[in-house]
RNA sequence: UGCCCGAUAGUAUAAUGGUAGUACGACAGAUUUUGGUUCUGUUUGUCGAGGUUCGAAUCCUCGUCGGGCAACCA
């Protein structure tokens, strides 16, 4: 009961209500949606929320979705992004009820656009560009439509037939559909809906030489397809009285077009154009790297398709352009991360830290992998009397509320023994080189019978028995919250510090059979997955996000 | 200057003519063998002016502000 409850008070989006309506008027009997990426660059984030909307539409009223891609464009067009879309949508978790291409339907297109001609509705057009450019008009002055648009029904067929031929140069015909050139609307004024390529397509190779254009394939495709709510982004808008009156004139499946506001997230950028430069100018290694906004980026720094779909879900859909905070994303990472990851010791920048009362080789000490697991396993870590602690971990004249470890001041180390800290002791040029400690013997973790109450708890790691690995700190990719909309180049606002590497950090030694496919947290850093480059030889961990640390915030505001 | 969208805390997002709520953030406190997690509390909002109504974030009018539209791109 208390579930349903709940179940009615989520509200739904303005998509949802619409396909609600059209379920219980009994318009549709179940829908079908898709998701239509143009394979010229690699999806990002912002692409994710069109996917779990469209799949998630599908799913959550039992219809389908199709993945489609729109690839009238041969110029730009690759199969290697066609794989890596399909690499990234199965990993994000979703299932295509069929994979499709715009090209599936080129000989469709070309019947439709031979009917438009037949309607009197199209015709070839000899200008070039800037002409048909300036017979346009402007948003407030009319178009003129020129000599070509009267030319006949057979002579139109003619020429068109002649254009898939191959007779023509690029750029020398055009075929336009013919509408309204004095509409308020841009887009009903003639548009172009094919032309002249003669290009090599990804898949069906040399076989056209002529291309529809988005308008004319988009909304014919989702029609073909039967899709009953196409959902796209904001600025197709303009377009949606174009997408209906091919609909209409074509007397084909009347799909309906939708519009949401896009994702923008603050301090990247999301435009496969901005993306695609980043890369080639590189500014970042690749597609994948790690700083980059794009699925696949997100994927090799450590973040989740869990995490991600959440995401996509708490930042909800509407119509109005948003800037969404970096830190929500930082939020429902951490929350996953925060359950599943196994905890382990690493110190990237080492002090060392004698304890002189401690006479045994070595022990091995307990401790659990994972807290937040009522069940969790443990793993055993060896103590010794040599040990590394974080440098930024020890202050010879330390501020108040300092918990840390400083002359006479006492800490816990992680799973392990109190200490205290009795001599520091320095170069020649004053730097500190290592600090003596003793060790209070009855305060081993889990059998503490000293009856000491510390307030620092520190990660630290046997320096005899630790292992290298190569670190990458990652952070945000520019240094203003809205790089796009900003003065000048954008590229101008990249943050330098993007990445720092840590060449050779302290591990505990467990962390010799690290995993691929499992995430870790660096106790007191932040949370971590290997790199794919990581190997036998050199070990290369990629951070995902830090911890919530409230005491650098403390220290900030001083 | 034409047409089209949109406007609710710092950021998002609910309230569908009837108590302006939620999340993230920020701030304060409690707990803690991670300055993490968890828990508690605090803070801040209906773009403006009119109108309709017993009652308006919601409906109407006029403004204001933001975004989009003039690629042989999608």
């Amino acid at each position: 009961m208390a579930e349903v409850k709940k179940e009615e008070e989520k509200s739904l989006n303005f998509l949802e209500e619409i396909v609600e309506q059209d379920l219980q008027s009994g318009k549709y009997e179940s829908i079908r949606t898709r998701f239509p990426p143009e394979p010229n660059g690699y999806l990002h984030i912002g692409h994710s929320k069109s996917i779990c909307l469209n799949f998630g539409l599908a799913l959550k009223y039992g219809g389908k979705t199709n993945l489609r891609f729109d690839d009238t464009n041969p110029t730009t067009e690759e199969t290697e992004y066609v794989d890596s879309i399909k690499d990234d949508i199965r990993w994000l978790g979703f299932e295509w009820a069929n994979e499709l291409y715009a090209s599936d339907y080129f000989e469709n297109l070309y019947e439709f656009a031979v009917k438009l001609i037949k309607k009197g509705l199209a015709y070839v057009d000899d200008s070039n560009s800037e002409e048909i450019a300036k017979q346009k008009g402007t948003p407030t002055e009319a178009g003129i439509r020129n000599k070509f648009a009267e030319r006949t029904v057979e002579e139109n067929l003619q020429l068109f037939s002649e254009m898939r031929e191959g007779k023509f140069k690029d750029g020398e015909k055009v075929l336009r559909a013919k509408i309204d050139m004095t509409s308020p609307n841009m887009h009903m004024r003639d548009p172009i809906i094919y032309r002249i390529k003669h290009a090599h397509h990804h898949r069906t190779g040399d076989k056209w030489c002529i291309y529809p254009m988005y308008d004319f394939a988009h909304g014919q495709s989702d029609s073909i397809e039967n899709i009953t709510h196409s959902i796209c982004t904001l600025e197709f808008i303009p377009h949606r009285p174009l997408y209906d009156w091919f609909i209409n004139e074509l007397e084909i499946f009347p799909s309906r077009q939708y519009e949401f506001a896009r994702l923008n997230l603050n301090y990247t950028v999301m435009s496969k154009r901005k993306l695609l430069q980043l890369v080639n100018e590189k500014f970042v290694t690749s597609w994948d790297d790690p700083r980059m906004p794009t699925i696949s980026g997100y994927r090799r720094r450590g973040y989740t398709p869990e995490s991600i779909k959440n995401f996509a879900d708490k930042i909800g859909v509407q119509k109005r352009e948003n800037l969404i905070d970096l830190s929500l994303l930082e939020f429902c990472i951490r929350e996953h991360l925060n359950k599943i990851a196994m905890r382990k010791m690493v110190v990237f920048d080492p002090l060392k830290v004698v304890i002189t009362n401690y006479t045994d080789d070595h022990e091995l000490v307990k401790s659990e992998d994972n807290p937040e697991d009522d069940n969790t396993s443990h793993r055993e870590i060896p103590f010794s009397a040599e040990l590394y602690i974080e440098k930024e971990d020890f202050m010879e004249n330390p501020p108040k509320k300092f918990f840390r470890l400083a002359p006479g001041q006492k800490v816990r180390l992680k799973s392990a023994y109190i200490i205290q800290c009795n001599e520091v002791v320095k170069d020649e040029a004053g730097n500190i080189t290592e600090v003596r400690c003793t060790y209070i013997p009855e305060s081993k973790s889990g059998a503490d019978t000293s009856g000491l109450k510390v307030q620092g708890t520190l990660q630290w790691v046997s320096i005899k028995h630790a292992i290298t690995a190569e670190i990458c700190l990652y952070d945000r990719l520019f240094r203003v919250e809205d790089p796009s909309n900003e003065e000048g180049d954008f590229k101008n606002y990249i943050n330098p510090d993007s990445l720092q590497v840590i060449k050779s950090a302290f591990c505990e030694p467990s962390l010799k059979n690290a995993k691929f496919d499992q995430r870790y947290q660096f106790m007191r850093k932040g949370y971590f997955c290997l790199d794919k480059t990581s190997s036998e030889e050199k070990i290369v961990f990629n951070r995902t996000v830090t911890l919530k640390d409230t005491w650098a915030k403390e220290q900030k505001k001083v």
